[in-house]
DNA sequence: GTGCAGAGTTGCAACGAGTGCAGAACTGCA
DNA sequence: TGCAGTTCTGCACTCGTTGCAACTCTGCAC
């Protein structure tokens, strides 16, 4: 069983989540300080920082998970997967999972991602993470078809497309992501779209 | 001609972003501060933000051009070219021109950006911005061939193929500086395995 | 249960990026 | 030469972020 100090220590961070997804929602994000943050979740400003590196760092506090999944995915491949198909079990893995507040945050950082900078450099850094791990694992699944730089290049490929995709079904102001059903449409016509080509091969 | 105005402004500039590039060779990127760029620049603190909108800014000064250039191509394109043709030779546009600042600048951003995350987050979303215009006038050019989310999809698969395969090749510090030849031909390879299926579009 | 070492928390002070404002300096044009 | 519009600049302020030193708590041994 995890200690008390482990216990706490995630308890935590939970608020400081949740603190900092309703406070985003009802003021916006730059209208929100972190001490703000941190007082909301009874917590001193600089022990915000102990928990995360920076401001932006608290809209994506499951990325470590969901790149575990796709590895894991990747790990769990049948004996006659083709790497495109590995990979594309692995991607769906990625968007899977998660209770309700991920549900919300998913949302709301979506629609961030489309009107701060901020929070939308930090998003591409964490997706280009997730990538180069991605990649290195395929890698490894495969090492005779797909050499590193390919294994880069195949999966850089891979999500390049559905972001280029997603990006123009988004780039509407109007129609962000009201419900998350919807932005799950979108999502899925994204990669619909951004696979076809791999899909008729 | 451009009126004394313009002329001083564009000297202004250009004076900046030699000395922000002097200055972040030698002292690096985080030990030089807006203020230490103004001033050997000649120019108040306050009168940098009114030249570029951060400090990550001054290091991307041409990328309007770029992004022109590659339309521009995507306009002059052959009769007889295919989609994938046409992205080919504007990409290779973008990659293209520029005086000797221009050079020691990309590589200085090429350094900056494996080691400083502002700077990295920044060219992503310079990346993704260039993406959705070359996307949006690649539409423009084939409306028949590719909606709008195709041609997104097949920008940024391109972008991502590169992106990706580069990420892997410059993250290991062996096998970077050799010779610029032989990067090309690993990335052209590797980007050749990951984008066959586009091939025909 | 007591006490101690190490982990975690906190306030404080400081630094740097970025912004609004109001006045000074400059340019284009008559 | 003078005026109108633009640009430049210092000032004061907000906020994110960090180093530091004191303080509190937890895990653990005795």
């Amino acid at each position: 069983m995890p200690t008390l100090r482990d216990r706490k220590r995630e308890r935590t961070r939970r608020a400081l989540v949740e603190a900092a997804t309703d406070l985003f929602e009802q003021r916006g994000y730059e209208r929100t300080t972190v001490a703000d943050i941190a007082a909301a979740a009874d917590i001193g400003t600089r022990t915000f920082f102990s928990y995360f590196g920076s401001k932006e760092e608290v809209l994506f506090p499951e990325a470590d998970d969901r790149v575990r999944a796709a590895v894991a995915a990747i790990e769990a491949r049948g004996p006659g997967d083709r790497p495109m198909d590995t990979l594309l079990s692995a991607l769906a893995e990625v968007n899977q999972g998660g209770d309700e507040m991920v549900g919300r945050l998913a949302a709301l950082r979506v629609r961030l991602t489309q009107t701060v900078p901020a929070v939308r450099g930090r998003a591409l850094q964490v997706q280009l993470d997730a990538q180069r791990e991605i990649a290195r694992h395929l890698h490894a699944a495969y090492p005779r078809e797909l050499d590193e730089v390919a294994a880069g290049a195949l999966v850089g490929a891979f999500v390049g497309a559905v972001t280029g995709a997603l990006q123009v079904l988004l780039d509407d102001p109007d129609a962000l992501p009201a419900d998350s059903d919807e932005l799950g449409d979108r999502l899925r016509t994204a990669t619909e779209i951004a696979l076809r080509p791999w899909r008729s091969v």
